[in-house]
RNA sequence: AGCGGGGUGGGGAAGUCAGGUCAUCCCGGCGGGCUCAUAACCCGCAAAUCAGUAGUUCAAAUCUACUCCCCGCUACCA
């Protein structure tokens, strides 16, 4: 395992808040990694920003009369409020906007030009004479030319989800006003002159997944397009060129790069070469697979055009989106849930634990239903792994006085137990590397419900002989369970080790002392009590008829 | 249309890449047990010709071909 470590997520588009769908595919994933890493002594850092530049934002802010400044700094906060509540824990949370990624996007452009993978061309844009502006993407609405439908963004069609090429009736979505057509100078990167060596990073790169890159090779195979990266407003990095007023790149240029140039502020900030780290150490860019294309094609090949002076990633963790109760997440549609919404209903680590457990390492699609929720958090999470806990403890308390006994000798069941205990760490930290979270999750849960199994065949309460074996093997286990479950949960995590009256965090201990029996008999336990309070069904009941959709479509 | 992913007991999933040791896990149903534990936990039972058809093989949920369904993506959408 590489001991160095850079951890991204898909960055947060500055104009709304966060919802179950953002943290389950990009942010908690990453979040767990990283938590993962750090417990095997990686030095790893988890980056990220607000992606605060592009059309959507400027049009919004100038609805809300605000600055874009102002109208991201908004949201820059509130995000990060938002995923702080949820103990997603950023090394660094930075902006697209800031000074240190201006000035980088603007050196990689200037790079990319001198070596020639850059060219100018006129295109037709749309100009509104009215707002005297010119009008990429969704400043302008019409009717989609294929199914027709009304008051559709140019860009893309909500009705049928197809890309039009020209939409029919347009209209400037300011003011309403037909707008003209009229020549604009715009900058292409040259994509199609990477075809080969991306085809060639993609098949060298084992740690990619595989239906992932037979899909980016697809493409690949169909041909290339240049790609525009100039937009004719004035919300985004300025081009560092003679004569190009009134334009600033595209999003997807700039948003990217904020990966290298925050990981590279933040690290130069602790007195580290935040070069060097990024040069030697795994990268890793958790996405959502609506972000495919962008991070497969454009940024890999940005950074090939700079002759790899900033590394390519090794990891891009992509999975699918999240449904909610088997239907699309739209917040048009009042049909979604909020992070900070759902964080007012139940704790953090329900919420963690339930997205991993339904979310496999994979671009299928997940659903969140809030019956399976309350089921799986019922039965599992409190079932399983709280009773577990808690019937140990209690039962130390109870017989010992919350003193761990002496063991006796062990029997063979014991012997198989304690195998258990010095095999976990191997066992979940190999799906662990591979990334098979749930997987991880799961195999933690079949742990927990061995010991429950266990508990019950040695029947301890009856005082037999072998009850201090037991007890002792237990408590143990509980230690073991704490640790493991720490990078998924890590709020419950560090309670067992209260409870278990043990020194210090829990983050700070080494992924392995998960198989070592760390608590020795005459050590005295914490108070023990309930990790976990049920999800009542009336509870859900409510929760689900708030998710009624207003107004349907 | 092209490309990709699927169809496994009542519900939800794993297993398919490396064929046999595979039909597994969770929920639900039924019956029993325990009382340390949040009516939690433990044991047992019922229930699947692993979408269909044909093939390869000593052996197929797993490989091949075809068919029928479902879902997703298709480039400037952040």
């Amino acid at each position: 395992m590489n001991k160095k470590a850079i951890i991204t997520s898909a960055l947060p588009y500055a104009n709304g808040e966060i919802h179950l769908g953002h943290v389950a595919s990009t942010y908690l994933p990453a979040d767990v990694t990283t938590r993962f890493l750090k417990l095997n002594g990686v030095e790893a850092y988890y980056v990220c920003a607000s992606d605060d530049f592009g059309t959507p934002i400027l049009i919004q802010s100038e609805k809300e009369g605000k600055t874009p400044a102002e109208y991201v700094a908004h949201w820059n906060k509130r995000d990060y409020e938002d995923f702080s509540a949820f103990n997603i824990e950023f090394d660094y949370f930075y902006k697209t906007s800031s000074p240190e990624n201006i000035a980088f996007v603007q050196d990689v452009f200037t790079k990319l030009n001198d070596a020639g993978h850059i060219y100018e061309k006129e295109i037709i844009q749309f100009y509104c004479n009215n707002d005297k502006k010119f009008l990429p993407d969704r400043y302008v609405k019409g009717m989609c030319p294929y199914c027709k439908a009304e008051d559709q963004y140019s860009d893309l069609c909500e009705s049928c989800g197809r890309v039009p090429d020209e939409i029919t009736d347009p209209k400037c979505s300011l003011c309403g006003q037909p707008p003209t057509k009229e020549k604009s100078k715009h900058y292409f990167f040259k994509l199609k002159n990477f075809g080969d060596s991306l085809g060639k990073w993609l098949d060298e790169n084992e740690h990619l997944q595989k239906d992932v890159k037979k899909y980016v090779q697809n493409w690949i195979k169909s041909g290339l397009i240049d790609w525009d990266i100039t937009r004719d407003i004035s919300w985004g990095v300025p081009i560092p060129l003679e004569d190009t007023k009134g334009k600033v790149f595209y999003g997807w240029f700039d948003n990217h790069l904020a990966y290298i140039s925050t990981a590279i502020k933040f690290l130069n900030d602790k007195g580290i070469d935040g070069k060097e780290f990024w040069n030697s150490a795994d990268i890793y860019h958790f996405i959502g697979k609506d972000i495919v294309y962008h991070h497969f094609l454009f940024l890999p090949a940005m950074r090939l055009g700079l002759d790899s002076e900033y590394k390519l990633p090794d990891y891009i963790p992509t999975r699918g989106h999240l449904t909610l109760e088997s239907k699309k997440i739209s917040k048009s549609r009042n049909w979604y849930i909020g992070l900070k919404e759902f964080l007012g209903y139940y704790p953090a680590d329900y919420l963690r634990y339930y997205l991993v457990a339904i979310n496999p390492y994979s671009q299928d699609d997940l659903n969140f239903d809030w019956n399976d929720f309350a089921t799986r958090i019922n039965s599992e999470l409190i079932g399983n792994l709280g009773n577990f806990v808690n019937r140990a403890l209690g039962f130390t308390k109870k017989a010992f006085d919350g003193e761990v006994p002496e063991p006796e000798s062990f029997d063979d069941k014991d012997s198989e137990t304690e195998q258990k205990i010095k095999d976990l760490a191997a066992d979940v930290g190999s799906l662990m590397e591979q990334n098979h979270l749930d997987r991880a999750l799961k195999k933690i849960m079949e742990f927990s419900s061995y010991f429950n199994q266990y508990f019950q065949h040695k029947e301890p309460w009856k005082k037999g002989p072998g009850t201090a074996s037991c007890v002792f093997l237990s408590v143990n286990a509980v230690r073991s369970l704490a640790i493991a479950i720490f990078p998924f949960i890590p709020e419950s995590a560090q309670k067992i080790w209260q409870q278990l009256a043990l020194d210090g965090n829990v983050s700070e201990l080494e992924w392995n002392e998960m198989s070592v029996l760390g608590i020795s008999s005459g050590h005295i336990l914490g108070e023990a009590s309930p990790l976990f309070a049920k999800v009542e069904e009336s509870e859900i009941e409510k929760y689900k008829k708030q998710l009624e959709p207003s107004e349907e479509k």
